[in-house]
DNA sequence: GGCGGCGATGTTACCGGTAACATCGTAGAG
DNA sequence: CTCTACGATGTTACCGGTAACATCGCCGCC
């Protein structure tokens, strides 16, 4: 062990310092010749320096490529500069597109994203709530409208001290505890339904996803099961698929539909997602089951994949760009507004999905109208 | 207009503080009857307060939903528990699970990852590494090792400031500026020749990507060719895919291959990536085209459609997760070893890629041996 | 009984920026 | 020519934590 230097007289000739090593503003302050101020102002607003002064700054940060500490600057501005956000699953193109609408509407106005994920778990969601906050964002964005109760404390308590707080993804008419950007999913399990029934199909089955704390699939799955069954002759019912990986969960979920003589028990099925769908495409291809005649399929989220397979798998596209984008330029106008004004935004933002009809859902019997 | 106080003491009777607005340690510490630093303390090394300070701290905590301020923490310490990742592509399900793995790791050990995604662009990488490092992270990972002159500056002032920088995804001989986590490309390249060749496949074609700044892809190409032309009798050449939808591209590519008389002018394709490869099964299946009779396909990155399809499509399984994973421990065991000992750590690591045989490479005569 | 050691807590200064106000020189107005 | 407004830059204090060292009380040991 060194000896450490107790004496003051010593300490004070050695004054120990606990600079972290990178160049700083002072520094680069003292080799332009000016102060620390002059050369923060040169950074955030260069018109208010003159040019002389600002060429000798420029040179000073290019020979030492300086780099600003941003927790520096955000602790004495209050400012951060960023705005949290927590999808539940980065992986899936869904959120990841809405992510890139985010990060683009963002970038411009000098934003940056703060990401993180879920999991489809809202206690982990919790979690990443308290762990963003750490980091003072001026905005947060999260993913659908069920919280934990420490979470929903959270995110009040954030709102109210004036940090805008989105949900996205969801949209419910009687739900406004915070700002909502997204749709309504029983709306989307309504139409899902509609669709079907007016293609002349009777026993339906949505096929819910094996992700447990996927609220919005469960919801259209909900509506569309009471939606269906509203219609004369309609019956419907929910099944979950197993939590595998997702082509081979709606293989499977197909597989158990078929009666004993390998015929489709019901006449068509409504996926949670497209994955699920393409899945039970493929095994009704494999088993010689024709898609549509023998039973309809259709997924939601309109991934590439469904594109492709069999003549097209009808699907129901969720503005997820537009999402993204969205919330972004809420996030701004509710930051430009200031929290006082802010507070009693807009406070609802509702997008609209499309539903993309394809082979899949096409009429029973040959439909000899154009369309 | 506001009059401005400029008289000094009616200043000094307002002092006009600068809070943001948040609990401080401050208040927690006076509402629990101690100093700021047993606050700390607490927070961080519960074990060293005594056990009824601790439970007056936590009991203000609890009442106030005290959360660090995680900016001022790091300033004062020098250490961010932040370690930064930049990928090409977030949506893409292969940085994805990298970033999972990444994630995983780090989380144990109660680090953050900061992510950022260049969009495949060695430009943007650079504004993302520079944006990064203002944020003064404890390590930081890239994708690959090609970037601007810029940034491979960056990257080497961090290193030499004692910041662990690593290369992911890619592992080449003769490229130790970073430490490598990742595999060979061009041994990847020229593995899938010899995969076709040895499948009595003479005539090689090779789908790069249309994303001009996969430089990982390239390589493998670079070397498949390379590969392929230095056994008697085979040709090979590369061609690149349209830069569209990835399905899309490879259904196009193999429209393109084929002669006038419908049948393919090649009997092997081997793609950059599995969606480009699944297009091109897709089509050929369209087309009557027989896989593997007529032409044999092989993708790369081993992509949950690729085992759906058609039999399966041949394919190269990259350590995906475990990239991450590896990063993840070998980031933690430089921060462990301390800046010092840390520069010369084990500079390399190299992992290694599967091929994985299903029905779309299988040999082109009726294979009558089991396998 | 004095003293070293240790556990619990406090004091002081500092991290690297920015806000608010102050100062200084100069050009245009009166 | 003096006053004022304004542009350019400086001074001081502060943001909310943590490092390093200091202090204090108590216990056990020689």
């Amino acid at each position: 062990m060194t000896a450490r230097l107790r004496n003051p007289v010593l300490a004070n000739a050695t004054p120990r310092r606990r600079s972290h090593g990178r160049v700083t503003l002072q520094q680069i302050a003292e080799a332009a010749g000016v102060t620390k101020i002059t050369v923060s102002r040169y950074l955030r607003e260069p018109q208010r320096v003159a040019s002389e002064t600002a060429a000798r700054i420029a040179a000073a940060i290019e020979a030492t490529g300086y780099l600003p500490n941003k927790q520096a600057g955000m602790l004495a501005s209050g400012r951060s500069k960023i705005v949290a956000a927590i999808v539940p699953s980065i992986a899936n193109s869904v959120f990841a597109e809405t992510v890139q609408g985010l990060s683009e509407g963002l970038q411009d106005a000098g934003y940056e994203l703060l990401l993180a994920s879920s999991g489809y778990s809202i206690d982990r969601e919790e979690e990443q709530i308290r762990a963003v906050l750490g980091w003072s964002p001026d905005a947060l964005a999260v993913t659908g409208r069920h919280h934990t109760p420490a979470a929903a404390a959270m995110l009040r308590a954030a709102r109210d001290a004036g940090t805008p707080v989105i949900e996205m993804w969801d949209w419910h008419p009687r739900d406004a505890n915070f700002v909502q950007v997204g749709f309504d999913h029983a709306a989307v399990g309504r139409t899902m339904a509609r669709h079907l029934v007016d293609g002349g199909r009777r026993r339906l089955l949505y096929v819910d996803t094996g992700v447990t704390e996927d609220f919005r699939a469960h919801e259209r799955g909900k509506a569309f099961v009471a939606a269906a069954r509203a219609y004369r002759g309609v019956s419907a019912q929910a099944v979950t698929a197993p939590p595998d990986d997702a082509f081979e969960a709606g293989r499977a979920v197909l597989a158990r539909t078929l009666d004993t003589d390998g015929r489709p028990g019901v006449d068509a099925l409504a996926f949670a997602n497209d994955n699920l769908a393409c899945g039970a495409l493929l095994e009704a291809q494999r088993r010689g089951i024709a898609v549509p005649r023998d039973v309809a399929l259709m997924g939601f989220g309109d991934f590439a994949i469904g594109r492709q397979l069999g003549g097209g798998l009808t699907t129901v596209r969720p503005p997820r760009h537009e999402i993204g984008a969205q919330v972004a330029r809420t996030i701004l106008g509710m930051l430009q507004a200031g929290p006082a004004s802010g507070a009693r935004h807009a406070s609802q933002r509702q997008l609209r999905c499309a539903l993309v009809g394809r082979r899949s859902t096409a009429p029973a019997e040959p439909a000899p109208l154009a369309g």
